[in-house]
DNA sequence: TATTGTTATACTCTATAACTATA
DNA sequence: TATAGTTATAGAGTATAACAATA
């Protein structure tokens, strides 16, 4: 049995049938960039998910994927710094791509505290497949952006300095 | 101790400095507008995560909130299709408003399996105060926007239809 | 049979704080 | 003292599947 509410009546006003198909009032929330900002992404990324999921590879490894084959030897700290994570969240992120084969970690010799991180050569044919996908996926994105692209990644850039 | 690799010497390359001011090489993440779009999106909620949870109440909670306050009545499937959320996620979700005095829930007079959900008094203030800053926050991402904002909604609007 | 909601369960992602080792 | 990384722990958010009640 459902815990219903034994609260004073509300003001009551007339109730919104189920069907799926009624238009759902979003009051302000249709005017709020932030709004539409979260929507897009998270319909996008969710999509971009499935695909790169199908390769074995979580979603959220395919920037840090990217960033150590651009910086070989690149160090956790620094890595964290670029996709804007907690050290503490990098260290089971590195573990689980070197459990997994995809890169290799190594203490520093100069700095014996730092790790760095390189790719395997499975890491590298890792990220090329995922390289491929994500061409497809943001080539879809860029016939929606047209030919305003440069404009609209200024616009995201510019906002993550505003917010960040 | 550290589970360094004792695997097979890499070709090894010049290590980056841990130097924290380093620029770090994005590839071609740096031209992907999947991942600008993540990176802004990510940075932007944080910021105001931080602003409404300072009320009290959850970042995610904010869209749900605002759509029974346009939708009194509305169930909670419907509730789940508006904000992409299984069904699933929208119990706990409920129970959390409603344990917190911002929404009813009522079983529906009309069709005993729906829930109909309505903002109580407290609701409705605490909706009008995270509006406030929904909007102040809003206004920063328009100043970025600028006049291009209907232009950049659609943008968004039609990535959604695209991956949805 | 289909739909609405609930529950059990599990997994991802993330951060804070306390810790080790090194510098 | 400061920094790089690790670990313990916790919390938010989400989904799948099996379920009960109702239609």
């Amino acid at each position: 049995m459902r815990d219903d509410d034994k609260y004073s009546r509300p003001q009551v006003r007339a109730a919104k049938p189920a069907d799926p198909a009624t238009p759902v009032d979003l009051g302000e929330l249709e005017s709020y960039i932030g709004f539409h900002l979260r929507v897009a992404q998270d319909t996008a990324f969710r999509s971009f998910a499935r695909v790169s999921g199908l390769n074995g590879v979580k979603p959220g490894r395919f920037a840090a994927l990217m960033v150590i084959a651009h910086n070989p030897g690149i160090g956790q700290a620094a890595l964290g710094h670029t996709i804007a994570r907690d050290k503490s969240s990098i260290t089971p992120l590195t573990q689980e791509l070197q459990r997994t084969g995809l890169i290799e970690r190594r203490t520093s010799v100069g700095d014996r505290r730092r790790v760095e991180l390189y790719l395997t050569r499975a890491g590298e044919q890792q990220l090329d497949r995922l390289r491929r996908f994500a061409s497809e996926y943001d080539a879809r994105l860029g016939a929606i952006v047209g030919a305003k692209k440069d404009e609209f990644l200024d616009i995201l850039r510019r906002i993550v300095k505003e917010f960040e």
